[in-house]
DNA sequence: ATAACACCTAAACCTGACTTTATGTCAAGT
DNA sequence: ACTTGACATAAAGTCAGGTTTAGGTGTTAT
């Protein structure tokens, strides 16, 4: 068992943060000894999965209702199986948007790498829309599309 | 030449927002007839940009300093560069990040699709950390690490 | 015994990115 | 003339996700 001094350590989190998650209804079965938190295994666990929802895009409320359905027993492993499917989705979907900011970002990388040989963007302005080298233009056709 | 309207529906953005962003300072040099915003190329333009750059996760006042750069001129090319390659990196990095989320997140998509199969979460539990099938100890392992 | 720590709560505060509200201008259609 | 619709502004409001503050408790080191 662990104080939230050594879990956020642990987790590299503001104490400040921890409490604000069990506030949120986070750590639903979280245990104390004489107003202490005691961390266990359980709420390690919880913080793991917290910090790949959060990342995944997912709110806090709903992260609550998950741990609520982990507390509530096997008659919720549907509705959890579902919202790992779907944020399995999302972000799928959010990896499709950055590589295409990916190669925005490489285009623009290119464009000012050449501008500053060239001094100005005289050239490059006559290259776009189409008669960029055709390893930049795969980016930029993929970037605008 | 496009009214905040049809820029609106073009970009599919609230006006507010359009405003908010000119309000910024993001539209360093947007006409106006007789108070009425024109929107030209530049400005469509500028708004690609800031999809892109938000999307990197840049904040509104850092895309205001680089549209400051881009009216400055071409004394500015190296620090718009920069300005890409570290936003460059911080997308890769999120990849990075986003690769292992959806590790976890499809390790739990199989772990409540086995739950639900055996109605309870016994044999999970006594696979776990290292006895479970090579294709879902991968998952595991990568998003753990 | 007193100071230093680590913990606690409730409530106020903060930030970023918008959105809403209240009010007003102006051109076009009925 | 008058209503409608698109535009404008300034200022206030909203929301998520924390963080900070103010005040208190309980254990340990000097």
């Amino acid at each position: 068992m662990y104080t939230i001094g050594q879990v956020s350590e642990m987790f590299d989190l503001p104490i400040s943060t921890l409490r604000y998650y069990d506030k949120e209804g986070l750590f639903p079965e979280l245990e104390r000894s004489s107003g202490i938190r005691r961390f266990g295994e359980r709420e390690l666990e919880a913080l793991r999965v917290i910090e790949c929802l959060k990342r995944s895009g997912l709110e806090i409320r709903d992260i609550k209702q998950f741990m609520a359905w982990c507390v509530e027993g096997p008659s919720t492993y549907a509705d959890r199986k579902k919202l790992f499917e779907a944020r399995r989705e999302a972000v799928e979907e959010e990896m499709v948007q950055l590589q295409k900011t990916l190669d925005m970002l490489k285009f623009k990388c290119w464009y000012y790498g050449t501008a500053l040989r060239d001094g100005n963007e005289e050239r490059l302005a006559a290259m776009l829309p189409d008669g960029l080298p055709s390893e930049i233009q795969k980016l930029y056709d993929n970037a605008h599309a």
